[in-house]
DNA sequence: ACCGTATTCAGCGCG
DNA sequence: TGAATACGGT
């Protein structure tokens, strides 16, 4: 006990004085508004550890995050702070991972078996075009994505399908744009969905409101159970969220929420701001902690940030401040189209990395759009610059991968009517899509599950002739057996025994396409996945009764049906760019940011125009972009640009105009950035964020600065004299990379590049104006 | 059953 | 512009 009580007062020492309020006031209802960069996370792992540390029991506590990443990362840091055995036994993850482990063992009361199947997006899709095509609803009026968010949306605000069919205004609205049929699609979504024992991810904070609301016994049982409620990013809750969470609290009012009004930039999905800035109205005696304390940025970017987002009207009053460096002004770049800014980034980023002997991960790119990134990407491609785009399509929604999974669904799951339609003629067994459209049918108009059809095929008339019947008997044994194997053995066996036997790999195997090729080799990978998972859990946690039980299949599922591809491990992620929408971006942080594109029309976008409240979220968006950097930010836009094939002219962003002028550079006006950082780093040898990142201490790129200097002279002009002599061919040396052999030269004057392979780190490009390439004789 | 062509659509996206 | 999907022909 003692070397850990230790630990927690040196980090107590660390907290400043509003961390340290907000950690220590454990009793009633608090409100933390903490800034960008403020230590949020530290306020929420050091209250958690302080909760156990005051003796409470770690299973009383319950601590909620919007994304598997923030879950994690909140779990390893307590885990750090009082070790894993006490922490492991914290509720805390994300809303919908909590509240499906409750719905798995509270879900009977409302008719679902506890292996229920969680929809993703994909497969609730796929239940609404079915729908559509049996009402014979045309699918461009009624767009399976938009009534699918039609229907979240409903959800997230607690309508049931009785309640939107009997609202007077929601049916008027969908009269209106000429979808009447909504309110039925939403019904029969639900009831098919149910059929096959499913919840889509909506129905996870829907159905704990259900269960709370009509269950008093349930209400009470986790009233009780959770004592101590956290709740980070409050500023996203949508009202489903924040009224399990009002529920849950209500007894004891042991809340905290931890959140900033101006990183709210969700309202398009739902998220509620109304929710931190009314949190007043439900707790009367709460208290409010303010951390105001930025640790992350300059201070000219905390200015600049500031003096944006004091445009908009609706937020909570903070003044948001930092101890750091003042450092450099936002720098504005101006570039005639989209390519060029794609290039005036790659350089900046390739100048700065060898400048300052940057890893590539110090550098992000962030766009409004996903569409920008074309540009981006191939200007730095052409730098030869790694990057990473983050958003493609997850690894959980690869084809192949869903196929598997699908397998793995239905033998769990007999009902997951998505899983059977996915995998009943794949690989192919000849039972096509009249048949699968037969069973279809013939499910919906019996109100039963598509496989309690084809178990009892006779008692269904489908007409079909003994062939078929013969193949869906065979197809029903085939995915009982892995049902009764799933019994004995783990994980991993059933899951290889299953995608050898099924022949999915069999027929991925044939394909000799690159695609297909890879596609073999993601199942490989999902199948090395699963064993990780079965070894990785059958040894517990030291002092823990061995965990003799092993893995099922069963529990893997439930492990990744709510993951998403950020939580995928990065193995190749070694050093590279960071690419992505400034969504994506909330929570990183990153020395060097470049924010693209900032148009008018673009950023804010043209959709956003319209109201106040709209504009405003996009004015805390382009503060969130700006907050993610630490050293300095980069804001390019473009005159012209091509949507969607033709090519547009478009003017800076209103949001350029907002940043203060003394924050900002615009093209032209001040030296050049070189000058401005190189001086930093020269006068102000700071304990800096950076460090980590940099390869190495460095201390001869700081002799010869000193050296430069002393000579009167700046690195400029001398490396010009030095590299003009460079030529293909020759061996060099440098001071990083070490020795190697210049195998091409290119450009000229400042743009002069070479490309050298060097016996340490392989193939690399140079700028020759950065490099400092000795000679070798 | 499968492949190539036509058509359509285009904002951000947690789980 | 280009990707994703629907459709139609063989």
């Amino acid at each position: 006990m003692s070397p850990k009580l230790a630990l927690l007062k040196n980090i107590l020492e660390d907290l400043n004085e509003a961390q340290k309020l907000a950690v220590e006031n454990i009793d009633g209802p608090i409100m933390v508004i903490a800034g960008a960069g403020s230590g949020k996370t530290r306020v929420l792992t050091y209250r958690v550890a302080y909760l156990l540390h005051k003796g409470v029991d770690a299973f009383h506590v319950l601590a909620l995050t919007f994304t598997n990443k923030a879950a994690k990362e909140m779990k390893e840091r307590v885990y750090q702070l009082i070790g894993s055995n006490e922490a492991k036994n914290v509720w805390m993850g994300t809303f919908h991972s909590i509240f499906a482990r409750i719905l798995r063992i509270e879900g009977h009361r409302l008719g679902y078996p506890s292996n229920y199947t969680i929809y993703d997006t994909d497969d609730s899709k796929n239940v609404i075009k079915q729908i559509l095509k049996e009402q014979e609803l045309d699918d461009k009026t009624y767009k399976p994505g938009m009534v699918l968010n039609r229907i979240s949306s409903a959800k997230s605000s607690l309508y049931s399908t009785q309640k939107y069919n009997d609202d007077f205004e929601i049916q008027q609205q969908d009269k209106a744009s000429g979808k009447p049929k909504l309110g039925l699609i939403f019904t029969l979504y639900n009831q098919r969905c149910f059929r096959s024992s499913a919840m889509d991810f909506d129905d996870l904070l829907y159905n704990m409101n259900v269960l709370l609301r009509d269950f008093p016994e349930v209400l009470y049982k986790y009233q009780n159970l959770f004592k101590y409620i956290l709740v980070d990013e409050y500023q996203d809750t949508n009202f489903a969220q924040y009224f399990i969470v009002k529920q849950l609290a209500a007894n004891n009012e042991n809340l905290c929420v931890v959140g900033d009004d101006a990183q709210s930039i969700y309202a398009f999905r739902g998220a509620n701001i109304q929710n931190i800035l009314n949190f007043k109205n439900d707790y009367p005696d709460f208290k409010t902690y303010k951390l105001e304390q930025n640790y992350r940025s300059t201070k000219m970017i905390v200015n600049a940030a500031n003096s944006v987002i004091a445009k908009n009207k609706d937020q909570i009053s903070k003044i948001i401040w930092t101890q750091n460096n003042e450092g450099a002004p936002v720098q504005l770049m101006r570039a005639s189209t989209e390519n060029e800014e794609g290039q005036f980034i790659a350089h900046s980023i390739f100048e700065n990395k060898m400048n300052h002997q940057l890893m590539n991960t110090a550098f992000a790119v962030l766009y409004r759009t996903n569409a920008q990134s074309r540009a981006l990407e191939e200007a730095l491609r052409r730098l030869n610059i790694p990057y990473r785009i983050y958003g493609g399509l997850s690894f959980y929604r690869r084809k192949e991968i869903k196929d598997l999974l699908a397998y793995f669904r239905l033998t769990i799951n007999h009902k997951d009517g998505e899983a059977l339609i996915r995998i009943i003629n794949y690989p192919a067994r000849s039972i096509g899509k009249t048949t699968t459209d037969k069973i279809i049918v013939s499910a919906s108009e019996h109100e039963v599950s598509a496989w309690e059809v084809i178990e009892k095929p006779h008692e269904y008339n489908l007409g079909l002739n003994s062939g078929t019947t013969e193949k869906i008997r065979a197809f029903v044994t085939m995915i009982k057996s892995y049902a009764v194997m799933m019994e004995t053995k783990d994980a991993y066996e059933v899951a290889k025994y299953i995608a050898l036997h099924s022949g999915l790999m069999r027929d991925l195997n044939e394909d000799k396409t690159p695609e297909g090729i890879s596609r073999y080799e993601n199942i490989e990978e999902l199948l090395n996945g699963i064993k990780e998972f079965t070894e990785q859990e059958s040894k517990t946690e030291e002092g823990e009764p061995a965990d003799t039980s092993m893995k099922t299949l069963g529990e893997y599922l439930q492990d990744i049906a709510l993951l998403t591809d950020a939580d995928a491990d990065d193995k190749d992620d070694h050093d590279k760019v960071s690419l992505m929408t400034i969504h994506q971006a909330k929570g990183l942080e990153f020395p060097y940011v470049y924010i693209a594109g900032v148009e008018e029309n673009l950023f804010p976008s043209i959709q956003s125009l319209g109201s106040r409240a709209d504009l405003e979220e996009e004015r805390r968006l382009f503060y969130v972009a700006i907050t993610r950097a630490m050293e300095k930010v980069f804001i390019t836009y473009a005159e012209s640009r091509y949507k969607y094939g033709n090519l547009n002219f478009s003017e800076p962003s209103r949001f350029i105009d907002e940043i203060d002028e003394e924050f900002i550079e615009f093209p032209g006006s001040g030296g050049p950035e070189k000058r401005s950082l190189q001086t930093e780093e020269r006068y102000q040898p700071k304990k800096s964020p950076l460090k980590s990142l940099v390869k190495k201490p460095d201390t001869s790129h700081l002799t010869r600065l000193k050296k430069i200097t002393e000579n009167g002279n700046n690195s400029h002009t001398l490396e010009t004299d030095d590299s003009s002599l460079l030529q293909s061919g020759m061996d060099v040396e440098h001071e990083r990379f070490g020795k190697g052999k210049i195998l091409n030269i290119e450009g000229n004057g400042p743009n002069r590049k070479a490309t050298v392979f060097f016996q340490m780190v392989g193939q690399k490009q140079l700028l020759l104006k950065f490099a400092r390439l000795k000679i070798l004789k």
